[in-house]
DNA sequence: AACTAATTGAGGTACGTACCTCATGTCAAC
DNA sequence: GTTGACATGAGGTACGTACCTCAATTAGTT
């Protein structure tokens, strides 16, 4: 049997009440005392009942999600996924709730965190492009006591607790590498195509794609282009590229939302074979794996990310450490053959 | 506020006791009460806390994972991720046992399963080599009402609850259609060398890995050699493949355990280039990832299948569904380039 | 030595469920 | 109409922790 609260008391030679004041860092208790406390506990190897804990403290904790408005098939995956850890237990006593951030009206966000406090948010998961006013706001929350997560998309100067998500520049030099794998030619230019390179994202996966691409000669990536969300832009950049680049032989889409240009893709690709390589598992981009529209996705998932955050938020709110390796959120590669329908 | 049993019972119109006769299935309760207690649960839309009802219980839960003796560096990778669990909380209450079962004497294995029951054991997960002996100890540790999980390899016809690990016709077919789109020729002979084929897996995966190379003609799949753990035959396999097949342009290795024919690779392959396509990621085949050794391996996450057992086996005690998502193993490509080291 | 402030102890209730005993009710078979 | 099986209720204790109050002790200051 593990030891519980009584035993810590005969061991330290103190009552209970001291023992709960210095688990819980309630005031007025010597420091010696305390120190005492504390090495009973690290004897005896004394870990909270959270079961009992949680019980006890019959509270919910409640962690909010901030999630672009904007409508996306990656983001709509990452709400699914809140949504489904709702309904499972997570050792009980969670709620998850979302907020909707219009991230091209940052003085919005910044005003809807401001008004989040320890009273009615015990959590901030985050994904947002990188701003100034948003990153003072989370600077100003964090101050607050509440902590933060940066998800998917890493913000860089500002406070955050943690970041969840893949190490994006590893991600652009997964995604580079396997574009020149994949190729059957020898030489030839492949497009970089993305919604904004206002999110971190984006810029990481870029600079890791362009580590690859500088070891070798015969390919070459082109400049950035941006469509952010607008189907004519988006369909403008494919039209010309094919046009005007006889040499293009494949594209990269470094953006969480592939939909856009990958549409235009299927509109003006035709015969000719491209190899393409985007971002993130959704419904969509699983069906382009499965038509041969797509030829990699370099992924994170969806349902990890949210648990990961939420088991970072209750690992600082007990300050306890999470396993770091089920933290390590993965570089998925998914071709068509290793993806489940 | 979650509805508790008391509201159960006041919406019921029965007293305490009795719900708690349903909700646990004890006896004498009429057929008509229990219905009706069963429409409050659905009407309320009850969930037990099980936080309080493993408070209350105090007994831990005990779950066996029966791994094979035999050294290696994926088996061993599993046990680690058994005992991080282990410090890890999971709600707690919750105990992990490792057995030793050394596939070589299924006798001794079927032995060491008919010690198992409901009083020793909550639940089994257990990974190892189809034989008749093993499969009839399952069925009748299934029936002695012990739910068993088999892991990683698939028991066919063993009358197990469930199975975790990757479906390995898909990962053969993953390795494949790699080793084929990694190839810088366009012909050649590809070899599939494995420790036994008596292991599910390696079935399974060579015939994932035969649908693909039957969909073209330039490249063949050699029939599949058996190293049986033995050092000198896993030598002698690579030697000569290496002598005897010039046109020989990859290597797929098709068991979880790599080391042998990877060790051999690098005494003969010296210069010449070939493909090497393995499976399972372990901290020998992240070093030949990173030396260049190994082009891809195929890998499911040791700490995934882990904690996967144990949500499983868990909810199979407490009579809940895991999320389906969550309970999908994914089939991991790893190359250089996403591996984290 | 007297006083105040800080520290500690004692003891309680509560959380929601599991599991136990004992009493009382109901109904049908003889 | 007595017997007995079955159904149900009432009430209790326990799990380990959180959080509360109030008294008692100790330490520090003047």
């Amino acid at each position: 049997m593990k030891p519980t609260t009584k035993d810590l008391a005969r061991a330290a030679g103190v009552s209970l009440a001291t023992i709960d004041r210095v688990l819980n860092d309630r005031p007025g208790v010597a420091s010696k005392t305390k120190t005492a406390v504390e090495e009973a506990v690290r004897k005896l190897g004394y870990e909270r009942n959270q079961a009992a804990a949680a019980l006890s403290r019959n509270r919910y904790l409640r962690f909010i999600f901030a999630l672009p408005s904007a409508q996306g098939d990656f983001v709509m995956q990452i709400r699914k996924s809140v949504n489904e850890i709702e309904s499972n237990g997570f050792g009980s006593m969670l709620r998850y709730d979302l907020l909707n951030i219009d991230e091209t009206k940052p003085h919005d966000v910044a005003t809807a965190l401001s008004k989040l406090s320890k009273t009615n948010c015990d959590g901030l998961a985050i994904m947002a492009i990188e701003h100034p006013e948003i990153r003072d706001a989370i600077t100003r929350l964090t101050e607050r006591g509440v902590p933060v997560i940066s998800l998917v998309s890493y913000q860089s100067a500002a406070n955050v607790s943690a970041f969840v998500g893949i190490p994006n520049l590893q991600a652009g030099q997964t995604a580079g590498q396997l574009m020149l794998r994949f190729q059957q030619n020898k030489s030839g230019s492949i497009a970089a195509i993305t919604t904004t390179i206002s999110s971190n994202d984006s810029v990481e996966r870029r600079r890791g794609a362009d580590l690859v691409f500088s070891n070798q000669k015969t390919f070459q990536l082109l400049p950035t282009t941006e469509h952010f969300n607008d189907p004519h832009r988006a369909d403008d950049i494919v039209r010309k590229l094919i046009k005007t680049r006889p040499d293009l032989c494949g594209i990269y889409i470094l953006g969480s939302e592939a939909r856009l240009p990958l549409e235009a893709m299927n509109r003006y690709a035709n015969d000719k074979k491209f190899v393409v390589i985007a971002h993130e598992l959704t419904e969509f981009t699983k069906t382009q794996l499965a038509d041969g529209h797509l030829d990699a996705v370099i992924s994170q998932n969806t349902g990890h990310l949210v648990r990961s955050c939420v088991r970072r938020l209750k690992a600082m709110y007990e300050g306890t450490t999470p396993i770091s390796s089920q933290e390590q959120v993965r570089i998925e590669i998914l071709i068509k053959e290793n993806t489940y329908y």
